[in-house]
DNA sequence: TGTTTTCGCTACCTTAGGTTTCGATACCTG
DNA sequence: CAGGTATCGAAACCTAAGGTAGCGAAAACA
């Protein structure tokens, strides 16, 4: 029944290579920059071909994307309070971006699906969403409360990132986190 | 004396276009967006050549700078009270980067400068300083707190921007309001 | 051994940032 | 009006990079 859909296709297998081009994503970025960070190089370094990257990933914007995906992994929802949980999502976030290349690997994709709706799009559905579900569900929160958070949250880090090139420091993440927190702590809606 | 050093230059003088190139900028970033607004087309619609754009600005980057330095002006600091400065300020940013073009043109060269520590260094000084600094003297707020303040309010709002091709709803605005200036309303130091 | 699919390589197309050159033009001075 | 000087417009040009196409080789399986 359901067996042949599980079923090895035919032909040559792909090789298990996401794993280093991703790998070559993340310290090329890291290495020359964003813009700098070619395909053809970040082939290169991967030991792989150019044309083997544009069979798997349509665009750099889209591998960027996927290679982001590999890099954050879900949202550890650590905490049982709700302060506890927004807390700990912010650290996590903070923490991820300022892993070397996950961050200007962001800041790069963001400002190219700024001209490029499709980007947008993509970056929008498959990135953010998973992210803003789970945080909706957790928190019972509704989404436009949700986005916003994600907006400062994300939007701060993102901007320190840009603005100086190196990640937000410590002690401006716990301000960050003293300021977000208490915000949302005063629930709107009747217990 | 200093009488000749203000003396007109000989040969033929600049002709006005700084106004038009920027106006030019603007219209095709807003229709285009920030990539698809190629140089060659922001001289068209300017009615210029290509050759004198880059006679004037060295970089694309820098025309977009400067044509938004031109396009934000001198922050109002309105207001008596420090939440009624940083309250003003805040809304003033968020209108500046809701209009038609500013928005796209701020995060398309912010995402520019994550890889180019050139366009960088500008963008820190000609933009963020000027209002980096008339906000550390109204605000009598030390440095750090002043780049975490712009680093929350901008990157929120570039964030929103970027995500969703809008700028931010006044709503949204108005949350940002209420959870910044509560923040830096307790003064750290002894009164 | 044959089939199917992926891989690596290379050559190529297109766009766009940026440079260069050159003749034309505007302004001032004498 | 003539000469000097700097800018303008137009076009050709260079280079980097995203993305595509074609082809022979290699890896699996039947």
């Amino acid at each position: 029944m359901a067996s042949t859909a599980s079923a090895r296709p035919p032909g040559r297998p792909r090789a298990g290579v996401n794993t280093v081009v991703f790998a070559a994503t993340l310290s090329t970025v890291r290495e020359l920059g964003y813009a700098r960070a070619t395909v053809e190089r970040i082939a290169a370094v991967a030991g792989v071909a150019k044309s083997t990257v544009y069979r798997r990933w349509p665009s750099k914007g889209e591998l960027i994307v996927d290679c982001l995906l590999d890099a954050f992994g879900p949202v550890p929802l650590e905490g049982d309070s709700r302060a506890e949980l927004m807390s700990s999502s912010i650290r996590w976030a903070a923490a991820k971006i300022g892993e070397p290349g996950v961050g200007d690997a962001f800041a790069g994709v963001f400002s190219d699906a700024v001209s490029d709706p499709v980007l947008r799009e993509i970056l929008s559905t498959r990135l953010q969403d998973p992210y803003r579900i789970a945080l909706q569900d957790a928190l019972g929160e509704p989404e436009a409360r949700v986005l916003f958070f994600i907006d400062v949250v994300v939007g701060a880090l993102l901007h320190r990132m840009g603005m100086t090139g190196e990640p937000m420091v410590d002690a401006d993440v716990d301000a960050l986190v003293e300021m977000v927190v208490p915000h949302f702590a005063d629930d709107p809606g009747p217990g």
